[in-house]
DNA sequence: CATAAATATGAGTAAATACTCGCATTGAAA
DNA sequence: TTTCAATGCGAGTATTTACTCATATTTATG
C-alpha cells in the first residue's frame, strides 16, 4: 500500500495561486502527450510548457506517475460531467433517439487526438488504478441504464450488466475508427456508432 | 522521406543463424513490452532478455523506433494469418455462424495482454505508418467483406466499406472489454461480440 | 510594517538509456 | 588449411531525464 500514497498529491494547495500552478501544468501535461506522445512526455518539457519550474511541478506532484494519474482524472470526470450532463436531459422519445444522444455526449468529449487518447489507454492498463476507474465507469453507467430501461420494449434480451460494460467500449471503438481518419468524419462515426449499439440493444437471439 | 529509410532493415541476413538472431530480438520486444510497457521498453533490456548483446540489436534496428515497427509488422502478420485461415473454412451455414467464427479467429490472436495490445496502439499512432497498416487492414478486410456478402440476404441496408471499418473495431473493443477484466471473461468476451456484430449487421433502420 | 508561512525558482545530480566502435568468433568458399 | 566476409560481442560515451534542495519571492495575518 505504501505505492499509493506514492501517488497522491504532494500538497493541498492554500492560497489561489497554488491552484492555478497545478491547474497550468495538469492542462501542459495533457497538451505535451497529445503533441509528443509518451515518448515526449518529460516532466522537464511539461513545466516549460506549463510556464513554471520544474520545482514547482514536484511541490504538488510526488513523480512522474502522480501526474499522469492526475491527468487520467480529470479527462476522466470531464468524460463524466458530459454523460451527466446528457442524461440530465431525461430520455428521448424512443430509443433510437436516447441513444443518438448518449453517442452525440460521447463524441462531444472525444479526443481529436488520438496520440492522447491512446497513451491514456496505456498508462490506465500499466497504473494500479483498476478499481477506481471501475468506480467511475460504474457511476456514469448506472445512469446510462436507467436512461436506456425507459426503452425497455424496444430492446432485445439484454443483460443490462453486460451491456453497461459492452456499450461504452463499443461507441468509442467506432468512434475512434471513424474520427481519427485524416480527414476525420464526424457525421459518420456518430452514424456508425449508433447503429453499433442499437443493433447490438434491439437484436432478438433467435 | 528520410525519415522512413531510417525505420528499414540495417542488415539482410546472410546466414541462418542471423534470421534466428533477429527473431529472438523481435520476440525478446514483444515479451518486455507486453511486461512492463512502453516504460520497460529499452533496448538493452530487450538485448538481455534475447539473449544477445546489445552491438548484436543495433546491427539488425537502425534504432529503437524500427525494432518497435518490426514488433509490429509482427503481430499484424499474425493477426492477418489468423483472419486468412478463418476465412478459408468459407462461409457458415448462415450469418451467426460465420460472425461467430470471425470472432473466435479474432480471440484466439488476442493479447490477453492489455499492456502490449494498448502500448502497440499508441505506437502505430506515433509512428509515421498509418498508409501501410491501412493497406493491411484493406487485405484482411477484403475476404472478410467476402465472407459476409455470403448471406446478404440476413443483413439490413449495410454500407459494405463502412462496415469494414467499424466491425473490427467493435469486435476488437467488445473483446478486450471482457477479456482485460481479471480474471478475464472469454466466453462472455465473445457472446458480445458476436451480439454486437450481428446486431450492427441486421439492424433494420426504420 | 513585521513576520512567518506558502509558493516559486532553476542549477545541479544521479541514474537510465540509446547507440557506437573496435575487436573476437563463426561460417563458407577456395 | 587459408582467408575473408558475416556475425557477435560488450565496455564505453553522450545524452536525456526524473528529481532535489538551497534560496528567493509572494501572500496572509497581526
Amino acid at each position: 500500500m505504501s505505492g499509493k500514497s506514492a501517488l497522491e498529491p504532494r500538497k493541498q494547495p492554500r492560497q489561489r495561486r497554488s491552484t492555478a500552478t497545478r491547474d497550468a501544468i495538469v492542462e501542459a501535461a495533457t497538451h505535451v502527450l497529445g503533441r509528443a506522445g509518451l515518448t515526449g512526455f518529460n516532466t522537464n518539457a511539461i513545466a516549460a510548457r506549463a510556464g513554471v519550474s520544474i520545482g514547482s511541478l514536484y511541490q504538488y506532484f510526488a513523480n512522474k506517475d502522480a501526474l499522469m494519474l492526475a491527468l487520467i482524472r480529470c479527462q476522466q470526470e470531464r468524460q463524466a460531467q458530459t454523460v451527466a450532463a446528457a442524461a440530465a436531459a431525461g430520455p428521448g422519445r424512443n430509443l433510437a433517439e436516447t441513444v443518438r444522444r448518449m453517442v452525440r455526449a460521447a463524441m462531444a468529449h472525444h479526443h481529436d487526438d488520438s496520440l492522447l487518447a491512446t497513451a491514456i489507454d496505456h498508462e490506465e492498463a500499466r497504473l494500479p488504478i483498476s478499481a477506481e476507474l471501475d468506480a467511475m465507469l460504474g457511476r456514469s453507467a448506472a445512469a446510462l441504464g436507467a436512461l436506456l430501461m425507459a426503452h425497455r420494449d424496444e430492446m432485445g434480451d439484454i443483460e443490462p450488466a453486460a451491456a453497461l460494460q459492452t456499450l461504452p467500449a463499443l461507441v468509442r471503438a467506432a468512434v475512434d475508427s471513424w474520427a481519427n481518419l485524416s480527414p476525420p468524419q464526424l457525421d459518420r462515426a456518430e452514424d456508425e456508432a449508433v447503429r453499433a449499439v442499437l443493433g447490438y440493444l434491439t437484436l432478438k437471439v433467435t
